[in-house]
DNA sequence: TTATCATATACCCATATGGATATGTGTGCC
DNA sequence: GGCACACATATCCATATGGGTATATGATAA
């Protein structure tokens, strides 16, 4: 098996650049494909596509306006990849070091706790 | 042209599932192919594999200990990931909607004052 | 109805995986 | 030196892209 597909996983997702490109500039409101392919230079076929990820995962919704499609952002879907980097930000985060040395001194003493048999 | 390379952008490096789960261990602290290896139930070389592309992106470092090779996690390489995201949280995040409002409310004044000639 | 606009699909093709397996390389131990 | 151990690489292979181009579908305008 290759990779996972695309369409399984919002990560996967996400990891294309021009899909990137397109939620970035879904967060300025509802765009028609139309004008997301001027935005991105690409093909039409190919944004379609990259759209029909998007929607696959969940990122975006559809709308029909006459013979337009808009395309809008639906936010939610990305909050997994906020949670899961979350995780890391204390790691780089100079604001989390302190409670960081906090929480290993705590941790220090309840190790010696248990040592000392309690 | 296919997909872009993993090893060129972190969001396609940290897209691999089993790459995440590499991370996430590494979180607990430095630890051996070997190590890495039980804990994700893959075989060695694709461990290693995962852990090439990790490095190229600058995820991981590398320490050599005697005939053990020992990685590290290198957080800061998640940042830009973080980043990203984290521009997004305000659209799902109900805490940041007071402030979506007030914001909303001092553009709209902006908008008229162009409007009456200012 | 027919032509046209806005999109979505269908193919074709080159390329990048990821896993499996075999093998190369460096280090420590006998 | 010779061997086992811990990894890294090299290949092979099936599959999933992503872009390019042609075409189908749906709605609206003429």
């Amino acid at each position: 098996m290759a990779r996972a597909a695309t369409t399984t996983d919002t990560f996967n997702a996400v990891a294309e650049p021009r899909r990137r490109e397109i939620l970035d500039a879904l967060t300025q409101g509802e765009r028609p494909v139309n004008e997301l392919v001027e935005l991105l230079g690409l093909a039409q076929p190919q944004v379609s596509r990259h759209l029909r990820v998007l929607r696959e995962v969940g990122a975006v919704d559809v709308r029909d306006e006459g013979r337009q499609r808009l395309y809008r952002l639906n936010p939610q879907a990305l909050k997994p990849i906020h949670d899961w980097v979350s995780g890391y930000q204390h790691l780089w985060d100079e604001r989390f070091e302190l409670l960081d040395d906090v929480l290993a001194d705590l941790k220090q003493e309840d190790t010696q706790d248990e040592g000392s048999g309690q």
